[in-house]
DNA sequence: GATGAAAGTTAACAGCGCAAACATACCGGG
DNA sequence: CCCGGTATGTTTGCGCTGTTAACTTTCATC
């Protein structure tokens, strides 16, 4: 699979196939297209993770720990922008948020779930990014689902009290 | 500034200054360092423009809306790693969360300003990137305005309910 | 006017994505 | 058995990239 700090670049992936430079091109039309193949595998495994936790909270856990543990993986699916609607991706992120939608109207049934899981999904998306891009400390796993925790509990339970100023 | 649909090298930037195309090594090491400090000046217009923003709610659809209308330099900022933590980058983004906590410590003052204040940045973070890369439409600035604004709504509500599973 | 730093120059290198033309292996139908 | 097509791979080459090295120009200061 996708190693850690090598160069992802279509010559590296041939050299390590043991393959010429250009032969990718006989399977994938571009870089975007091997790009695209991989996220695509990469949002099953983390939709196989995602149904592995229980619980909200856990959901939020696993999510930024696998963004921390394949962090170049998560950033083929996620880092760079693909306007195409019809992609594969696209259509995998869809169903990811499908998938937190349904686990929210479960436990929050009072609540608008589609709304609640797009925030949801920012939420613990943003805590991945702001972890892998070095904006908060990234060093111990269990450092970072406690603050994945904490900030889920931190966002869900202010809202018991009264803001002071006007929204 | 930086333009969109750009490619942004360092023969690209030379060029457009007038200048051959090894010139800016004479005043950055490598072009890490340049968008270092392209992002270090990015996070004071960011900053400006969060301190023009009045109530939580704003301060997420400003934090949106200057990552899309600037997606180039918001990228520069957020969008690769820098694990030195005396990265200017680094520091600057520690800096926004200083401000986002202090705005939420007068909103919420019975919350954990900090957790909160770690919450609130990453959703609204999570949100600028999923519409930066394509997985939540971004056409429409009000419309991604009002996203904004009823995930933070949705998130800060679902709390008031008691959710049916155990957290 | 000499000196030295600051800034810009050209030339060159390895690596990149990608295209074109060419080679090889396999496999079913005459 | 041969023929042809499909799948897969190759080499070569183009223009781009970041980066280094060596050389030049500009200009303030002693």
């Amino acid at each position: 699979m996708l190693e850690a700090g090598e160069p992802f670049s279509l010559r590296a992936v041939a050299k390590r196939a043991g393959v010429s430079a250009t032969a990718p091109y006989r399977h994938y039309a571009d870089k975007d297209a091997l790009e695209s193949a991989l996220a695509t595998e990469g949002f099953r495994d983390l939709g196989e993770r995602l149904a592995g936790a229980g619980g909200l909270a856990e959901l939020g856990v696993a999510y930024v720990a696998f963004a921390l543990e394949r962090p170049a993986l998560f950033q083929l699916m996620f880092g760079n922008p693909c306007d195409d609607a019809d992609d594969p991706r696209v259509r995998a992120a869809t169903e990811i948020r499908r998938f937190v939608k349904r686990v929210i109207a479960t436990t929050y049934p009072e609540a608008d779930a589609a709304a609640l899981a797009t925030a949801g999904w920012a939420l613990v998306h943003g805590l991945a990014f702001l972890h892998l891009d070095g904006k908060l400390p990234a060093g111990d796993p269990a450092e970072v689902a406690d603050r994945v925790r904490t900030s889920m509990a931190a966002i869900l339970t202010a809202g018991r009290e009264s803001p002071a100023g006007g929204g």
